[in-house]
DNA sequence: CTTTAAACTGAATGATCGTTCTGAAATTAT
DNA sequence: ATAATTTCAGAACGATCATTCAGTTTAAAG
């Protein structure tokens, strides 16, 4: 029955995925792939038949993996102001991490393949989707308990939300400095709080809300 | 004293800018660059050095020129709460134009070459600080006038409005679909008028303004 | 004009690009 | 064991990469 593999599959797949979220993808050679991924190029070419179809299978992975581990709490039924609030502030607080240089795959192929790779830019629209369904998610649900002030459309907000978290990622790939981005999402704190009635939700400690 | 050239630096800087805007730096191949340039390689080399100092060129040009033109408004001693309204309304519109696709240079710049340009890390951190300072000014005009409420902060506000341009600059890039561009818009343009006292203030007219 | 210094032309550089292919190694079924 | 089948290792493919250079053309200075 021939020659078993040496390599799985979904191991190399995520090392691929490690190198072209770093480096991009017409950044990364094949060269570099196959130094990572610890294969050679037959198995790579035997496997996935070429640059382009890595990309998507490492693209695939990222959205499969590591969104769902950090925005999949989005989608949780209990998910609600508080939720935003800290994914809000995690993610200005990675700015200060060392990886944070590697920032969003998806947020960087939104700028280097989507406008030349139509399959690059469905996974972009799909994650916009997702992100603005989740956050709205969150504030219908913070609607439903009577939260928020009336008139606030849930959709539009869920969108400005997205287009938000897009503008940090593309901060924290650039390594603007980490203060910096931490008074954005301070703001952002305090504009969830505006859209709130009066003392009903209060952000997550460890937040100034308004100091002055 | 020698032969005299058939370009002008400026002319062929602002094309070698055109194609670094659309393709980006690994996309763009010094053949390229030379075909819309209209010189030949001797020229290009003789009159930049490199394809690295080029683009750096480029991004200058598009600093001092594209920036300025587009987002130069915010620096008028006049401009305040409207100002960014329309700027930001603007940008929206800008989605469901054919050339949409090329999104912000330096923004895509950030995402591609930040991570391992220090030089280019210098025109995105440069660039971020005007666009906060710009937006913080205008707020800070808002808040002479008695139109905003008490204890905004004016200065992370203005970072919360650079992040979501930034923000609006990937969606705009990535083709992501115009009414949704436009429905974070019109989050913004509520956004903006919860930050404002009742009655002190209202979006520029085409914004339907919370129509629930 | 002649001289001279600069820009132009286009070929050539070695390196690297993505991809393909050949032959050896390894594993299973017969 | 042997045959069949698959992976592995690495050379090789033509193309293109960024960069350099020798030879020609051009135009201003003397």
């Amino acid at each position: 029955m021939g020659r078993a593999k040496k390599y799985e599959r979904d191991d190399i797949a995520r090392k691929a995925m490690q190198v072209f979220w770093r480096h991009g993808y017409d950044g990364t050679s094949t060269q570099m792939l196959l130094d990572e991924m610890g294969i050679n190029r037959f198995s790579l070419y035997a496997e996935f038949g070429n640059k382009q179809a890595l990309f998507e299978a490492a693209l695939a992975l990222y959205e499969a993996q590591v969104v769902e581990r950090n925005i999949g709490v989005l989608d949780q039924p209990q998910a609600d102001l508080d939720t935003v609030a800290r994914l809000i502030q995690g993610f200005a607080a990675w700015a200060c991490q060392p990886d944070s240089a590697l920032g969003c795959f998806i947020c960087n192929t939104a700028t280097e393949r989507a406008p030349c790779d139509p399959g690059a830019q469905l996974f972009v629209n799909r994650y916009v989707q997702r992100l603005s369904a989740g956050f709205a998610r969150c504030l219908a649900c913070a609607a439903h308990r009577g939260q928020l002030h009336e008139g606030v459309d849930v959709q539009a907000e869920g969108r400005l939300l997205a287009t938000l978290l897009l503008g940090f990622f593309v901060q924290i790939r650039a390594q603007v400095p980490a203060d910096q981005v931490q008074a954005a999402a301070d703001a952002t704190l305090s504009y969830l709080q505006r859209l709130t009635r009066p003392g009903s939700w209060q952000p997550p400690s460890g937040h100034p809300a308004q100091v002055a």
